[in-house]
Order: structure tokens, then sequence, then C-alpha cells
DNA sequence: GGACCAAATTGGTCCGACCAATTTGGTCCG
DNA sequence: CGGACCAAATTGGTCGGACCAATTTGGTCC
């Protein structure tokens, strides 16, 4: 759904991802426009567009005389997801890092969310809760009820309708949780924790307290946080693979 | 800074704006590559480098058939910089939006800061702090202590080393501080409550207590938000103009 | 060794052309 | 009247060649 097959794309998403991988230093001149045509059989135009949306990425800055590679951490946020997919085995810091900012960006929409809430809003709220718990119940399925999940944090996020964390998530939430979801990373959570969450969370409703949803959420985060770690490092354990910290 | 004037990042620039001015209606088709070349006196190429990069915003989505205009919700976050840029006048809602959010993040980097700090880093810390006490007791200017403020987020972000942080902050911080500033919009805080900011994140430092830097930062990052909101409103007395929040 | 200048390289832009897919608009039929 | 249907116009995707201005490069000369 991001976008057709067109060639422009291709060209950027190869260039990205070796840029990604380091395979030119910060700083480096990227090879001409006329080279890159030449090397993925295409005209300059294709290869231009390419480089046009690499530079809104922050991963090239294009002058006369030649493109240079910058650092990764000057880039956009939109490369996160790519980061995060480039193995078939997730960098579990970059993951931690993540699951940390999303937690203090959760907690504080839910926090937002439950004291901004109507009436009619909060039943919602409570009703999408309850739907989660029974799921839980039936059967402790992660994919099962990640819907429900998204659907919870995604009615939170239109209560607290706060656009800076929607654009944040929007550049975060479907890429790097799709992407731990394939890798078959999921935290091995404990049933009580998810069930204790889930009561602090309807209590918060009832009682319209934000700032105790809030810690719940942060809570449940913390404990999502511990579990996806051991789940890396436990997969990590087969395919033993370096890995470097971006300069 | 960003890139040179060329002829597509003009247009991308207009269209881009167009756009967050809700100009197009989402869902919109946006007039054909050859009609916008036509009214910009350019080339289809330049058009398409343009397109190329408002695709790459979030802001379009191109498909034969038409380009088609996407909910400003569903961008990237890089569009928060233009969106705030828009009028001399701020949408002192997203500004407000905005400060919360960039509370909870720095808060969060002032405490895995403090926290990981070797202690060497923990006396460049103390230092910057020092540095800006000075400044702040000789002459309460806020632009001049702006960019020892800057520097000592900077260390701090470095010291916490969370990527995912620093490429949001990318895509916030220079913009959107900087357009602040120029908009002439600044918070009127009492100097008791920066001295007892400062104060208190010496004393995190000393004990090397993460948790209550990020305390202080959080409550710094209060004070500056009613600033803020104030300050705006007030700007917002002589220049009366109405805002409609996004769908 | 450093200043200096000319040639080669590189990005920026334009034009014209072709293809495949979608959109459009009219026609025909039930 | 309404819906299915088909052909023409429109639209994006790509290509090749071309020109300009600015940078980079490499050699020369002091």
């Amino acid at each position: 759904m991001p976008s057709s097959n067109t060639i422009s794309r291709e060209i950027a998403n190869i260039l990205r991802d070796e840029i990604l991988r380091q395979r030119y230093r910060s700083g480096d001149r990227l090879p001409s426009e006329r080279d890159l045509a030449a090397r993925f059989d295409a005209s300059r135009g294709a290869v231009r567009e390419a480089l046009s949306q690499l530079e809104q990425l922050g991963l090239i800055n294009i002058q006369p005389g030649g493109a240079r590679v910058q650092s990764v951490n000057s880039a956009s946020l939109a490369v996160l997801g790519p980061l995060l997919a480039l193995d078939d085995h997730p960098d579990s810091l970059l993951v931690d890092q993540f699951l940390q900012t999303f937690s203090v960006l959760a907690s504080m929409t839910a926090k937002n969310a439950v004291n901004a809430a109507s009436p009619d809003q909060l039943i919602q709220l409570k009703e999408l809760v309850v739907a989660i718990e029974r799921h839980c119940s039936d059967f402790n399925n992660f994919e099962a009820m990640q819907p429900l999940w998204r659907e919870l944090l995604d009615a939170m996020s239109t209560i607290a309708d706060n656009l800076v964390v929607r654009l944040i998530s929007n550049d975060l939430k479907t890429q790097l949780v799709d992407q731990m979801m394939k890798l078959g990373v999921r935290p091995d959570l404990k049933r009580g924790s998810i069930d204790k969450f889930l009561a602090t969370l309807k209590v918060s409703l009832n009682k319209q307290d934000g700032e105790l949803a809030g810690k719940a959420m942060q809570n449940h985060f913390e404990e999502i946080r511990a579990g996806v770690g051991e789940a890396i490092r436990f997969k990590a354990g087969s395919l033993r693979n370096e890995r470097y910290g971006a300069a």
C-alpha cells in the first residue's frame, strides 16, 4: 500500500539500505547521478527522483559537485523503520530505545486521553479494554489481540488529539510493530501482569484518573520492554552476529 | 543550510504549504504533472522531483491516474516545522502539544543521561549548568543563553544515546525552536523558577540521580509551556485571526 | 610548497517522446 | 432510467539527449 513499484523508488530503497548499512561513510561522496544511472540501468531522471527522496529523508545532501552522505544521526525519523528492517535479526539496543520512547509517548497519550475523554468516549475505551480482557483470557494469543490493542491505542490517540504524537506514531508504529511481529519477536508476558494492567486501566477509566492510566501504561510497557529484550537475546543466541553502534 | 534554491524544491515547498493550508482537501486529486509544470513554468522533471519529495513527506500519494492529497494526520513528522511556520502567528494548540511532547522526551533523556553518564560526562554536564547559571544571572536574556541551553540538551542527548529520540529531535528541535524564537514567542519565566530548576539539576548530577533530573526537566518544561501559552495568547490579542483544527 | 588557471565532472533544468494504466465520457442494452 | 461496456483522452513512469552554471580536478607556473 505504500506505493507502486517504480524504478526510482527501488533505486531509492537500495541506496537507502546501503547508506544505512554504512556502505558509504558519512561525508563520502555518492557516485554521480550518471554513474548511478549506469549502475541501475536507468535514466538519470529516475536516479534524480530517488536521490530527491533520500535527501528528504536526510540521508544525503545534494549539492552541485556531488551528493554527500550524511550521518544517520542527522536523518529523519522515517529512516527508523528501514533501519530496523535491515536484517532478519533486530538490533536489540535499537528496539529497546524504541520501546522506551514509545512508552513515554503512550503513557502521555493515555493520561491525556483519559483526562480529556467525554462520557461517551470513556465508555468506548472501557468496551475496548473489556474486549481485550476477553480475548486475552480465551487464548493468550499475542497476534490475535494485536488489532484490538492497536484499536485501543488509536482511540486514545484520537481522544488525546496530539498531532505531534500522531505524526511521530505515523513514522514508528506501523513499520516497527509490524516488523517486530514478522521477526517473531514477542514478549513473553505473564498473564497476571496483563490482567493487572487491564484492571488498573479500568479503574482509571472509572475514576477518570489520567495520571493513573499513564502510570499503568508505562508499567505495562516496561514489562513489554523487558520481555522483548529477553526474546531478542534468546533469538540472538541462535544466529550470533555482530552489530556496531552508529557513530 | 538545508539545500540550495532548486526549482524543484521551490515547487515542493509551495505545494507543501498549499496542502498544509488545506487548499486541497484530503483525497482530492492534485493537478496533473503537466498542468503543474505549466503553472510553475517548469519542466515536468522538476515537478516530478517535487512531487517525489512530497510523497516522501507523506503528504500525497502518487499513482497512475493522478496524485492524491493525503490527510495531514497521516503525514511524516517532518511536516511539523512547515506546519508551524505557515503563519506569522503560531498555532497555540500545536505549540502546546509540541512542548508537552518535547517535555516527556527531554525528561526521559535527562534521566537516562544522568544515569548513564561517566564521571567525566557528569563534570561536563555540571560545567554546562554552571555556565547557564552565570549567563542567566548576568542578564535574563533568553536568546543569549539559548545556545548554551541547546548545548546542554545536546550533551544529554549524546550521553543518553537514544537514536529514536535523536531522530525525533532532528525533525523537531531546530525547525520549531528557531521558528518560535523568530516569531518572538518566548516564555516569561520567573527568575526563581529557573534558578530552582538549575539547582535541582545540579543536585541530581551530584547524586547521579536520573529520576530527579527527569522530574526537574519535566517541571521546567511545564513552566515553559505555561509561559509560552500565555505569550502566544497575548500575541494573539493583537492579530486576532481564526484557526481551524486539522480534521 | 603554494597560488593559479583551464579542462573535466557534476548537479539543475529543459524538451520531446513512448508506454502502460487509469480515468473519462459516450454508447448501447436491458 | 440505470447499469454495463468500450474506446478515447488523460496521467504517471521512464527514457534519451541536450545545455548551463558551479564545483572539482589536475597540471602548470611562480
